[in-house]
DNA sequence: CTATAGACAGACAGGTTCGTCTGCTTTGTA
DNA sequence: TACAAAGCAGACGAACCTGTCTGTCTATAG
C-alpha cells in the first residue's frame, strides 16, 4: 500500500493537497472574520456572509463557535496576539517613546481605521457584555505593558507616564478612525516628547 | 359659538393640551431615540423601538425621517447642539485648558458611556457613509474650536497646541467608554497643563 | 361647515439574521 | 477495514428590521 501510495506517510504539508485550502475550518473562519469585522462592523456582518466567505458549511461554523460572539471574541483575543507577534521587535524591552511611535505608525498604515477594540466597545456598549469585557481586558493589558515601559526606562512616576502616554495613544486611534489618513497627527514626535521627557 | 367654546381663540400652549405630550412628535422621536441610540448603539435600536417608546405611529415617523439613517444624522446634529448649548460657560471665551477640563468633567460624569460620535465613526466605519461624515463634520468643528482658543489664549504654535489637545481629549473619552469610571483619568489636569502650559 | 394637514393604529411585504437540523462525504486512526 | 471526527451542502424556523400602505381621528384654517 505505502508502495501504491508513496505520498501516505509525507508530512501533510508536503502532499498537493487535495482540499482546496489546507487550514483548518476554524483557521479560516478566524481569517475571514477579522479583518471583515474590522471593516464593516460586528453587527455589520452576518454569519452568513463568515461562512460563505470562509468557504464553510454552516455546521462546522457553529461547532466551532457557539455563538456569533464566541467568534467575535475570539477574534479579539486573535487580533491582540497578531498585533504582539506581528512587530516582536517593538513588543520587546523597547523605551517607552520607541513602542509609542511604534504604535503610532501602525495606525498611520493607509489601511489602518482606527483601533478595533476601541470598535468593540463601541459597538456593544454595555460594560457587562462579553464582548465589552474582551476588549476592556486587552486595553487593560496594553496600560499595564506602558506603566511597565515607563518603569523600566526608569521614569519618576511611572504609573503616571503610562496613563498619560496611553490617553494619548487611544486619542491617536480615534483621530484616526474618524479621520483616516487626514488625522491631525503631524507632531506626534514632539507632543510624545512633551508627554515622556 | 365663541362663547360656547371659550379656549378656542387662545394660543395652543394656554390651553390644558388634549395630547398628552405637548411636543411635536418629531421633537419626540428625537429626545427618544438620542439616549436609546447612545446606550445601544444605532444598529442596536430598530425604528419599531423609536417609535414605541415615543409614542408616535410609524407614518409619523417616516414622515419626518424619511429613511433611519436621517434620524442617525439629526441625532448627530442635535447632540451638538445640546452639547453646547448645555454649559453655555465653557463654550464662550474660556481659556483652552479650562475648556478642556470642562470637558473631561463631563466625560467623568457617571452617566457618561464615552463620545456618542466616536461611537458613530466605530459604528458606521466607512469614510463615505453619512453617518460618518456628520460625526466626521462635528470633531472637525471641535477640533478648530480648541486651535481657535489656544490662538486667543496667545499661545505660540496655535495649531499644533488645538491638536495635542485634541488628541488628549479623544483620548479621555476613549477610556471613559472602555473602562467606565475606573477610567485612569487620576493626572489629567496634570496632564494638560503639560500639554498647554 | 368643510377641507386639509398632521397624527394615531396597525397590518403587511420583503429581506436579513441567528441558530438548528438532516444528509452525505472526506479524513485520520485503531 | 471499520469507526469516529470533521467537514460540506443546504433547508428550515423564528425572530427581527426597514419601509409602505390603509384607515381613522382630531385640530385648525378658510
Amino acid at each position: 500500500m505505502s508502495s501504491e501510495n508513496p505520498e501516505a506517510s509525507l508530512p501533510g504539508d508536503l502532499l498537493p493537497d487535495p482540499r482546496p485550502d489546507p487550514r483548518s475550518a476554524r483557521d479560516r473562519i478566524l481569517a475571514v472574520a477579522g479583518p471583515l469585522f474590522y471593516r464593516e462592523g460586528y453587527r455589520g456582518v452576518g454569519v452568513d456572509r463568515v461562512i460563505a466567505e470562509a468557504g464553510v458549511a454552516k455546521a462546522t461554523f457553529y461547532r466551532h463557535f457557539p455563538a456569533k460572539d464566541d467568534l467575535i471574541i475570539a477574534c479579539i483575543d486573535r487580533a491582540e496576539v497578531l498585533i504582539q507577534t506581528g512587530e516582536p521587535e517593538t513588543w520587546g524591552a523597547t523605551p517607552l517613546s520607541d513602542h509609542a511611535m511604534a504604535m503610532i505608525r501602525v495606525a498611520r498604515q493607509p489601511f489602518c481605521m482606527g483601533c478595533a477594540f476601541q470598535g468593540s466597545a463601541a459597538e456593544y456598549g454595555a460594560m457587562s457584555h462579553p464582548v465589552h469585557a474582551a476588549a476592556r481586558a486587552v486595553k487593560a493589558r496594553v496600560l499595564a505593558d506602558l506603566v511597565a515601559r515607563a518603569r523600566a526606562q526608569g521614569l519618576a512616576d511611572p504609573e503616571a507616564a503610562g496613563r498619560r502616554v496611553f490617553l494619548f495613544l487611544e486619542g491617536v486611534w480615534s483621530a484616526v478612525r474618524m479621520f483616516g489618513p487626514e488625522a491631525p497627527l503631524a507632531d506626534v514626535e514632539a507632543d510624545l516628547r512633551r508627554l515622556i521627557g
